[in-house]
Formats: C-alpha cells, sequence, structure tokens
RNA sequence: GCCGAAGUGGUGGAAUAGGCAUACACGCACGACUCAAAAUCGUGUGAGCUUCGCUCGUGAGGGUUCAACUCCCUCCUUCGGCACCA
C-alpha cells in the first residue's frame, strides 16, 4: 500500500462504487426519521459549473452524509432549472432546438457534478422542462386559475426592450432588466398575473413557524412592507365621488390641507367635464407616462405637479374645502393611488407644498413646521385638531380611527408593498400557459386529462417586438377547439416565467416519477417539509417568496401537510476572483472546477471550498489556498504508514479526540467548517509530531473528516483493511468530561496583565494555585513592595493578582 | 434617508454566558535535502524597544470592570437590503 495519494485513481472509483451500489438512494423505509437537504438547483447553462455551485452543495452535501451516518433516511436530490433564457437566446442565434442545447447542457453539468462527489440521489433527478413535469405546473397553474389565484389584467408592466420580454418588479434591479442590465421601461400589455397579494399577511405571520437566517426574513418583511393605517374617504365637492386614501397618520387628518392623487387615477376621466385646465392635466399624464419607472422614483428628483382646476375635495373632519393636486411621487399601484398631504408632518408633502405654496399646518406639536417637516411621533402632543388636542399621537391615531369608522367616512387598513405577480413571459422556452380563449366562453382551462400543453417544434424563436410571443405566430397551434362549447378558440401564446418550475419542484423530488398527481400523499407526507434549504440570498425576494406562496396554496388544497415548505433557511457567500472582484469572463478572473479537479482532486476542492473562510460571506479565491488544502490530504494520506493496533484510544490521545469530535460535529451543524476542518487540522499535526496513531483513533478521524473529504478517506479505510465502508459507519460521539483538559497551563496576571504561567490541575484548591503563581519570579517582581487587594482565580482560565502601592 | 451585518497580522480568517488576542491556513524569511530547482521537512513570523523582559496593539474616541475583540455611549468606514410605499 501507501502508494502516493493519487485523488484522479481513487475518486472516479468511488464514484463509480457509489453509483453502482446506490449507495446515497433515499430509501423507502418509512420508518426511520427523515432528512431531506436541499440546495437550489441549477439552471444548466452553457459555460458549465462554476466554482460558486459547489460551495453549498458541498455544504449540503456534509451535512447530509453526517446524518446519514446518524441513522437517518437522507433525500439530496438534485436536478435541473432549465426553461429560461440564456438557452432561447442560444436558440435563436444557432437555429438548435433549446432542447438540445438544454439536453447538451445537463450532461455536462451532470459530469461536472459527478466529479465532485455529492450524494445526490440521482435517481430523483428532475428536469422543468421535462413534459412529465412541468405538466404538473401546468396543473398546479389550473388550479390557481380555478380559485381566481389568475387572472388576465392590462396593465403597465416592466418591459425590457433588449430581451423583449416583461418583467416581474422583483426582476428590476436599480432600474435594468436583472438578467441583461438594460434599461427597463413602461409597456402597457395584457398579462396574466397570480394573485400573491392575497397571501401578504400570511407570508409575513408564517415567518414565526420558521428557522430562517434573520437577515433571510427582514429582507422578505422589507419586501412584503406591510403597514398599518387607515383608509379615508374625501368627498368631491359638488359630485358624488369620494376619494379614498390610505394613511398611516390619520391622527394628523386636521393638517390635511390638500389632496394629491396619481396621474393614472380614473377619477381624471371620470370626472374630466368638471375640470378646467384638461390640456394641462393631459400634458402631465403624458410626461409621466413617458418617464420609467426607475426615473419617476428616482430620489433628489425634484417633485412636480399641477392642480386639478374645477375639482375641490372635503376634509372630512373639518369640513373645508382642500385643492386636488396631480403628481407622479403618488403611485397608483399603492394603496389608492390618491393622498391626503400633511405638508407639516411629511417630508415628501412638505416639499411639494413648499414649491406650490400651498398652506402648512402643524397639528403635532414640537418641531417647527417653517423650516422642515415634523415626523417624530414619539414626544409629540396633537394641537390645533379639534376633539384630538392634546393627546399624544398614538392615542390620537385610535381615536380618529374610532371616530372615522362611527362616522362612515373610514376604517382601519393594512397595505402591502408587494404587488401581484406578473406571470407571463412573451417567449418560447417556457411552460405554456394552459388556457384557450374562446369568442363564447372567455378563458377556458385546458382539461387536466389533455396535459400537458406541449410546446409545438417551431424554426423561429424570435420574440417580437410587439411584444407577442413568439407562439402566437404558430397558427395551427393557436388555433384549437373550445373544451367548453366545441366551437373555435385560440391557445394562450404566453409563457411562465422561470420561476414557475421551481415553485415547487423540491415537491415533486419526494416521488419524481409519479404520473398521477405531482407526488403521491405518502411521500409528500414523509419527507415534507424540506428539513434544511442552503440558497442564495440572491433568491431571497424571488424564489423563495413565489415558492412559498405556492406551497400554501397547495397547503390550502389540501396536498402539502404543512403550512411552509422549509424548515429551515441558510444562505452561502458568493466566492469572488483572485482579485476579490465577480469573477466574470470580461474580468479574466474565471476559476473553473474542473482544472482544480484535474490538478489537486476533487476532494481538495470541496475541502478547499468549505476552508476558505465564513460560509455565509463572500471570499476571493486563493490558489494558494487550494494548494494548502492538498497538502494537508497529502499529509493525511501518510498517517497509514504509521498506524499500530488498538481499539480505545491512547490515555495521551483521549482528551484531544474527544474535543476534537465535539467540535466538528457542533461547526458541521452551525456551518463553521472552516474550524472544523482547522479543528481536524490540529490534530493532524498532534498526531504527525508524535508518529504513531492507533486504529481506534484513525477510524474516527477517517468518519469525521468523510462528509468534507470522502474519496480519499473510503481509500484509506480500504488500505487499512477496515470492514465496509466509511459511509456505513456510525457518526463518533464524545463524552463531554472527556473534553476537559484535567492539567493546563494558565496565566497568572498581575493587575490584569500577564506576567507569568503556571501549571494547574483542575482539583487544585485555590491555595495551592496561588502557591504555585507566586513562586514564579516575574511574578513576585511586580508584586514584591505592594499591597494585595484582591485576587481573582477561574480554575482553567486564570489568575489574577490585583495590587497596589 | 430607513433597516440590517461587519471592521482583528502582509493575506483568508480564529477567539464574543468578559478570562493568555491572532487558532488553522496562506504568504514571507532562514535552515535541511539537492549539482541546482521544484516538491518535502524543520524553525521563525503583530509592531516597537534599552529583548531571560518591557511597552503598544482587534476602525476612532470615551466609559464600565480585577480583566473588554467581546458589554455601554459617541463617531468613522465598508458591505447588503429597502427606497417618493403615503
Amino acid at each position: 500500500m501507501a502508494k502516493q495519494y493519487d485523488p484522479q485513481a481513487i475518486e472516479k472509483k468511488w464514484q463509480d462504487i457509489w453509483e453502482k451500489e446506490g449507495t446515497f438512494r433515499a430509501s423507502n423505509d418509512r420508518s426511520k426519521p427523515k432528512f431531506y437537504a436541499l440546495v437550489e438547483f441549477p439552471y444548466p447553462s452553457g459555460e458549465g459549473l462554476h466554482v460558486g455551485h459547489p460551495r453549498p452543495y458541498t455544504a449540503l452535501d456534509v451535512l447530509s452524509r453526517k446524518r446519514r451516518m446518524e441513522g437517518y433516511n437522507v433525500l439530496f436530490p438534485m436536478g435541473w432549472d432549465a426553461f429560461g433564457l440564456p438557452a432561447e437566446n442560444y436558440a435563436i442565434q444557432n437555429k438548435i432546438h433549446p432542447a438540445v442545447i438544454t439536453e447538451r447542457n445537463v450532461t455536462r453539468f451532470k459530469e461536472q457534478l459527478r466529479s465532485l462527489g455529492f450524494s445526490f440521489d440521482w435517481s430523483r433527478e428532475i428536469n422543468t422542462t421535462d413534459p412529465a413535469y412541468f405538466k404538473w405546473t401546468q396543473w398546479i397553474f389550473l388550479k390557481m386559475f380555478e380559485k381566481g389565484l389568475a387572472y388576465k389584467q392590462e396593465m403597465p408592466i416592466n418591459w425590457c426592450p433588449a430581451c423583449k420580454v416583461g418583467l416581474a418588479n422583483e426582476e428590476v434591479v436599480n432600474g435594468g432588466c436583472e438578467r441583461c442590465g438594460h434599461e427597463v421601461v413602461t409597456k402597457v400589455k395584457n398579462q396574466w398575473m397570480l394573485k400573491i397579494t392575497a397571501y401578504a399577511e400570511r407570508l409575513i405571520n408564517d415567518l414565526d413557524l420558521v428557522d430562517y437566517i434573520d437577515r433571510v426574513k427582514t429582507q422578505q418583511r422589507n419586501w412584503i412592507g406591510r403597514s398599518e393605517g387607515a383608509e379615508v374617504s374625501f368627498q368631491i365637492v359638488d359630485t358624488d365621488e369620494v376619494l379614498k386614501v390610505f394613511t398611516t397618520r390619520p391622527d394628523t387628518l386636521f393638517g390635511a390641507t390638500y389632496m394629491v392623487i396619481s396621474p393614472e387615477h380614473p377619477v381624471i376621466d371620470k370626472l374630466g367635464d368638471l375640470i378646467a385646465n384638461m390640456d394641462e392635466i393631459r400634458d402631465y399624464q403624458e410626461e409621466a407616462h413617458k418617464k420609467t419607472d426607475f426615473e419617476r422614483a428616482e430620489l433628489n428628483k425634484e417633485k412636480t405637479g399641477v392642480e386639478i382646476k374645477g375639482l375641490k375635495a372635503i376634509n372630512p373632519v373639518n369640513n373645508k374645502e382642500i385643492p386636488i393636486w396631480i403628481s407622479d411621487y403618488v403611485l397608483m399601484t399603492y394603496g389608492t393611488g390618491a393622498i391626503m398631504a400633511v405638508p407639516g408632518h411629511d417630508e415628501r408633502d412638505w416639499e411639494f407644498a413648499k414649491k406650490y405654496g400651498l398652506p402648512i399646518v402643524e397639528v403635532v406639536a414640537g418641531g417647527d413646521v417653517s423650516t422642515a417637516a415634523y415626523t417624530n411621533t414619539e414626544t409629540g402632543i396633537m394641537v390645533n385638531s379639534g376633539f384630538l388636542n392634546g393627546m399624544d399621537v398614538e392615542d390620537a391615531k385610535k381615536e380618529i380611527t374610532a371616530w372615522l369608522k362611527a362616522e362612515g367616512l373610514g376604517a382601519p387598513k393594512v397595505n402591502y408593498k408587494l404587488r401581484d405577480w406578473v406571470f407571463s413571459r412573451q417567449r418560447y422556452w417556457g411552460e405554456p400557459i394552459p388556457l384557450v380563449h374562446c369568442e363564447k366562453c372567455g378563458w377556458v382551462p385546458v382539461p387536466e386529462d389533455e396535459l400537458p400543453v406541449l410546446l409545438p417544434d417551431v424554426k423561429n424563436y424570435e420574440p417580437t417586438d410587439t411584444g407577442e410571443s413568439p407562439l402566437a405566430k404558430i397558427r395551427d397551434w393557436v388555433e384549437t377547439t373550445c373544451p367548453t362549447c366545441g366551437g373555435p378558440a385560440e391557445r394562450e401564446t404566453d409563457t411562465m416565467p422561470q420561476w414557475a418550475g421551481s415553485s415547487w419542484y423540491f415537491i415533486r423530488y419526494t416521488d419524481p416519477h409519479n404520473d398521477e398527481a405531482l407526488a403521491s400523499k405518502e411521500a409528500i407526507d414523509y419527507w415534507m417539509p424540506v428539513d434544511w434549504y442552503n440558497g442564495g440570498m440572491e433568491h431571497t425576494t424571488l424564489h423563495l417568496l413565489y415558492s412559498r406562496f405556492w406551497h400554501k396554496f397547495l397547503y390550502d388544497l389540501g396536498i402539502v401537510p404543512s403550512p411552509e415548505p422549509y424548515q429551515k433557511r441558510t444562505s452561502h457567500g458568493m466566492i469572488l476572483g483572485e482579485n476579490n472582484e465577480k469573477m466574470s469572463k470580461s474580468r479574466g478572473n474565471v476559476i473553473n472546477p474542473d482544472d482544480v479537479v484535474n490538478e489537486y482532486g476533487a476532494d481538495t476542492l470541496r475541502l478547499y471550498e468549505m476552508f476558505i473562510g465564513d460560509f455565509e460571506k463572500s471570499v476571493p479565491w486563493s490558489q494558494d489556498g487550494v494548494r494548502g488544502c492538498r497538502r494537508f490530504l497529502d499529509r493525511f494520506w501518510k498517517l497509514q504508514e504509521m498506524v499500530m493496533p488498538g481499539t480505545e484510544y491512547t490515555s495521551e490521545l483521549e482528551t484531544k479526540m474527544h474535543q476534537t469530535i465535539k467540535k466538528v460535529s457542533e461547526d458541521y451543524e452551525n456551518l463553521k467548517f472552516n474550524t472544523a476542518i482547522a479543528a481536524q487540522m490540529a490534530l493532524l499535526n498532534d498526531i504527525l509530531q508524535r508518529g504513531t496513531i492507533n486504529e481506534a483513533e484513525i477510524k474516527t478521524m477517517l468518519i469525521l473528516l468523510n462528509p468534507v473529504a470522502p474519496h480519499i478517506t473510503e481509500e484509506m479505510w480500504v488500505n487499512l483493511g477496515f470492514p465496509g465502508m466509511v459511509n456505513e459507519q456510525s457518526w463518533p460521539t464524545w463524552d463531554e468530561e472527556k473534553t476537559v483538559e484535567q492539567t493546563v497551563d494558565i496565566a497568572v496576571q498581575v493587575n490584569g496583565r500577564v506576567r507569568g504561567q503556571i501549571t494547574v490541575d483542575l482539583t487544585d484548591p485555590v491555595e495551592l494555585a496561588r502557591a504555585k503563581a507566586l513562586d514564579n519570579e516575574n511574578i513576585l517582581r511586580f508584586v514584591e513592595g505592594k499591597t494585595i487587594v484582591k485576587e481573582i482565580y477561574v480554575p482553567g482560565r486564570i489568575y489574577n493578582i490585583v495590587v497596589k502601592n
């Protein structure tokens, strides 16, 4: 034995063995406790695997492997989120069917993942573009349609002129397209929408049921943006029209000196006859419409607006007539599209009032409303507010809300920033929306037994400038008959967004080949919810929120057993290039995992990615660091040459062994892989110093390292003639008492500064420790001639002597 | 602007129920092996000084304490999220 450590030879060998023996298949034995570990399935791009991919995969692979050794039935699956733009764009350029490209990319990705030795259960591999899979994506959509959660609406959407596709709010980043960065413009389109807002409250509240890292919870709450306030009705003078506003500060109602409505507000057209300056209004609307959402939302920008001449509203608390303005700082998509302006206590309103000379009334005392809006709600007392005078803000809110309700002028109201989900894409490479439009019957679902609705085979995938899907041109696909009346009808030509398939894929893994249902009831009940889901922070407001929404919907249908899909959510940091910048071809700092595997081995790559730093933070790649990890494995390999017989830990190593088992076990659980590995490196250093190790000790070391470096540990296990495989062993346990060193060196301090060291036994009485401390020459130098005021002895930690002159 | 996280050697990073700051790794220096280099092994490596020891040192400045990277106060910087959301 004791050949050189040759990862190229052993890694392939073990990967084949695991595959042949089905080592990592999730078992059907439902009597065992289950552990469902999930990582985000990749989009199989033409670029191949990125060194960023293995980081989260290795992390949960470590947990999965550990859980199996702890006796769990583990489900750790992998699949492909394969619909999407890059494949379609490539198809357009190269005239190849996106399915062909997808298949090619999947093959490559799978090979790469396999070469890294992940313990995925490949028998459960899924692909969102597989008709057997998207049949159920379409099925879920139809259920939503049935329940009124999917609706088509004419609405302004975010349009990317480069991708020629509509984007959800979440896909617009700083005014640009998330995918290509091109500036996003507004376009009015008839779009399928999913009513995620119906679940807003539950999506916030149920965060209390799950164990997500705080930043994820915070970001979700932020994004949903719940705010409590009141809806208040303002009568428009001489009409039957009422302008409703939403406000979080109903207490300041007496200070509302004008109103502002959004340029898109329908009341403008409704009461057009009464408006004296309609031309001016139309111009303003035109201007506002031309701006992109980003331009409209851009801060620093000076507010603009036009007064609507001819319309006045009545402030319901004091019956004063107040003017109505339009301005694009009021958004039609939030609240009611109209606000009451309280310039004394709202910065935006204050700015607007100053610019246009509108009256500013102080209704909360404490500031100086002539110089700035006073927004402090903690200490202010109501003034100029009739029956609210003298109250603090909180009481005034309650009082006025009760009053509004009693008078029929308003009611408490909760609003959310979250908008409904624009679910249509004008693209070819996505799940067809399984609906048919009939002149007579309207939108009719494709009957369940006709699912899936397949994509037609076409030559041309080009999206159109008009914003229509390329499918619209395939007339013999579009033209069909109405399932209800049998008359002529047309298929919906929009397809679903990429987020559709990933909104429920974790359910499919539990029973991936089922053709009767999205998964069997038994499989779902046993495996769901996912116990641990790790993924990128970039998916917090998109995929994570969407999939929670779909899961809640399925929960309401009685299909899944829990209101939440994921019990625990953690997140990993990015891997940057060696120059500390994001890895990208254009920056020339891309590291290819294949190269690392070929040169150093998969175990080195895995080890390095886990050792590189805090799992949750971004870290730059370091080729030197990779070499260091390989060195560790080379040194670890050499342990084989010094193994002595023994069924117990040797007494010199016992404490260290128990300490290491504890440290490694706990650190793996807390995603502290870097320190878990450091502890194993330290133990190895100790042992190499000593020059011997016995069988009991090396067995434990092999098991501890196995989750991170599975190939080398299996190979060494066999080399040493141990029975079975490492992955079949039980995870080692530690004895808390045995982790405590009996004899330790501790520092002796004088006035808090270290002046010497003593060796004490934990059981030493204070007197003995004291005697040892004062036996030290250097200590005596600092104590002599001074008065000892106080002595603190923390056994096993420190001995501190406080002296005074 | 609001919310959140974080600032530690030349580098990645350890250590927070307060108890020897810099574990582990990289890099660097020197030594061994070698004709030589690489690899490997060994030693050293926070800064400074009058070097058996002392002084300073965890973004800055205060404070609490026998003792502070850790707790409190005031700042500064960086990163992330939200951002005219009424």
